[in-house]
DNA sequence: GCAAGGTC
């Protein structure tokens, strides 16, 4: 029989489709990788027909980009660094990947890529195939891609019996995106470095022996930025006086207030003008104009994504991004949550949902909610979950797999797996349920109004206590066109105030929404500028913000000082940089060509930051002696 | 000693 081999992008992966593509009769062996294992079964392709099929798995990327010996740092000028040769690499474990790969594939007929079905996994995937093809040369002219957003058992057997082929496009794209990263990154960092690093102080806390390394990085300086920028928008903060109307009606001890439509005025005179005409023709009497009333409702939340988890966990928990994801990682490897890295917020068609609600009605503090959800009967039974607009297609929302019970031990594990599977029995509810009343009174010619919330069905709220929708007082019963008492109105004044400096979650949720990093690095990131004490976390009544610091603020205001067209610290590189790699996977440029344009564009900058160096070390300086 | 992206 023709042999086959099958290479997912980890392990979980191959583990999942050689069980499923076997009928779960597959003999496991190990590898020369502790992470990886081979799975032996027989299975008939369209390709091979029945066949022995060998399914395993790399983990992660296969191999590494650098610069060729001859450009180490401090063995080159820097800009050669924009045109060195590169040369792939590879660490001890890839070695030992690789080996496994090169092994499995010596006396191979084909070979079938199963890595995850995004632009990164299609890279993985030809670094495979390179592997493959130095072990045995023939394989190359049978290589296949399976096609797959999901781990349901159909999905996954059609994915094996229309086989595609690996998309070069993708792979030029991801290709582009380490070149441009990698020499703009190298380069910049050893000209901070040896610009700075033996004049920059260094805060209490870093090992006084260690020279820093001041990094520039894509996705760092980005992030930087949004840090810098809020701290600055607060630094510069001028408050601005303003005045505003407020009447109140009492009914026996029940007072209601009612807001200005105008909401606020920066013009004081403007404001006592309207508050004297109102007096001269209404005195203390306004008279009900409408009343509105409606069924509102407060929507149970969407699938969960990475990002999502990551902000609600720093926010409920006060964990940090890098904690919560690592705990989540955790949670996966012992099997209780499915894979703790993706973008998608919706679930396929196929999933079944209930059985995994079902899995949760033994746990003692939410079984009773999620067997209610599953009884047939009563107000809040189970609902399809909403559907988001993102669809990362590898991998479904994260969501819990089996009960934990008593298994865990961990305190960080166990908020994650409680946030998740509360998470999770939320998007399989009804949404909660309520009524909303707006009164709204005339007084002279101007309006105010009052808002009333009755919830009638907390629904999903009772399995999520993060989220919070209470009734409010309810609004005194009068009709419409009926003349009220006012028991006060008056002029009041107020000032505007500054933005609280920048949290974490709020930091994820901008280079999310800016396309800075992805799920699987966005607390890297934040990590790594506060490794190289860019920003700190400062903790100010209960929250804990990120503060930049005193050379973090520099480099910011340094290269602004030095007037790149497009700033290192804005997102905006970055998303040109998207829109070019958008551009080789949909065929309308070519690899060639983005990396010219845009490693050219870093020389560019490089040119100028050398030229005008003396404003990066002023810049320094000035803040320095300021902050 | 440098990047960002996978995964463990």
């Amino acid at each position: 029989m023709p042999r086959v081999i099958c290479v997912a992008e980890k392990n979980s992966i191959a583990k999942a489709v050689a069980g499923i593509l076997s009928g779960g009769r597959s003999s496991r062996r190990d590898s020369p990788s502790k992470y990886i294992k081979n799975y032996d079964f027989t299975f008939d392709f369209p390709f091979s027909g029945p066949s022995n099929v060998t399914m395993t798995s790399v983990a992660g990327h296969l191999t590494g980009l650098d610069l060729d010996q001859a450009h180490g740092w401090g063995k080159c000028p820097i800009p050669q660094v924009f045109d060195a040769p590169i040369v792939d690499i590879r660490t001890k474990d890839q070695e030992k990947m690789a080996s496994n790969i090169k092994r499995e594939c010596r006396n191979a007929d084909f070979l079938m890529i199963w890595t995850d079905c995004d632009r990164e996994g299609e890279y993985i995937g030809w670094e495979i195939v390179q592997t493959a093809v130095q072990a045995n040369r023939a394989l190359r002219e049978n290589v296949f891609r399976a096609s797959f957003s999901h781990l349901e058992s159909r999905h996954i057997a059609q994915a094996a019996r229309n086989p595609n082929r690996l998309d070069q496009r993708a792979v030029d794209a991801v290709r582009t995106r380490m070149e441009v990263d990698l020499r703009s990154g190298v380069a910049f960092t050893r000209f901070l470095t040896e610009l700075l690093g033996s004049k920059i102080e260094r805060d209490s806390g870093s090992k006084p022996n260690q020279r820093p390394i001041i990094s520039y990085g894509t996705c760092q300086f980005p992030t930087l930025g949004f840090v810098v920028d809020r701290f600055e928008r607060i630094r510069k903060f001028v408050p601005e006086k303003f005045w505003y109307l407020v009447l109140s009606i009492s009914i026996g001890s029940d007072k209601t207030t009612f807001q200005w439509e105008r909401g606020h005025l920066f013009d004081r005179l403007a404001v006592a003008v309207i508050y004297e005409t109102c007096i001269e023709s209404s005195r203390n009497m306004a008279k009900v104009a409408y009343v509105k009333s409606k069924p509102t409702s407060k929507y149970r939340p969407y699938p969960l994504t990475t990002v999502e988890l990551q902000k609600n966990c720093s926010r409920y928990f006060k964990m940090s991004a890098k904690v919560s994801l690592e705990a989540a990682e955790k949670l996966y490897q012992k099997g209780y949550i499915s894979y703790p890295r993706t973008e998608t917020d919706s679930y396929p068609q196929a999933m079944d949902l209930r059985a995994l609600v079902q899995q949760q009605t033994s746990e003692s503090r939410w079984g009773t909610y999620a067997q209610n959800q599953l009884s047939g009967m009563g107000p809040n039974q189970f609902q399809w979950p909403r559907a988001g607009k993102n669809d990362d297609k590898a991998h479904p929302p994260i969501h819990p797999i089996i009960s934990a019970g008593a298994g865990l031990d961990n305190e960080n594990e166990k908020k994650v797996y409680e946030y998740v599977t509360r998470h999770f029995l939320a998007c399989c509810s009804e949404d909660a349920k309520g009524h909303s009343t707006t009164m709204t009174l005339q007084w002279g010619p101007e309006f105010f109004s009052a808002n009333g919330i009755v919830v009638l069905e907390k629904n999903f709220l009772e399995v999520y206590p993060y989220m919070k929708w209470d009734s409010t007082k309810q609004l005194p019963n009068l009709n419409v066109g009926q003349d009220v008492e006012l028991s006060s109105y008056l002029m009041k004044d107020g000032q505007t105030s500054p933005p609280n400096q920048m949290t974490e979650s709020e930091l994820i949720l901008l280079m999310d929404a800016n396309g800075i990093g992805t799920d699987a690095t966005i607390a890297e990131h934040i990590e790594k500028i506060q490794q190289r004490d860019y920003i700190k976390k400062k903790k100010m009544n209960k929250q804990t913000y990120l503060i930049p610091t005193t050379l973090g603020v520099s480099l910011v205001h340094g290269f602004e000082a030095i007037g790149l067209e497009d700033s290192f610290a804005k997102p905006f590189l970055r998303r040109q940089m998207e829109v070019d790699l958008k551009m080789i996977c949909d065929g309308n440029k070519n690899r060639a060509e983005v990396v010219n344009d845009l490693i050219s564009k870093y020389q560019d900058y490089y040119g100028l930051t050398s030229s005008r160096k003396n404003k990066l070390i002023e810049t320094y300086t000035d803040i320095k002696s300021v902050m």
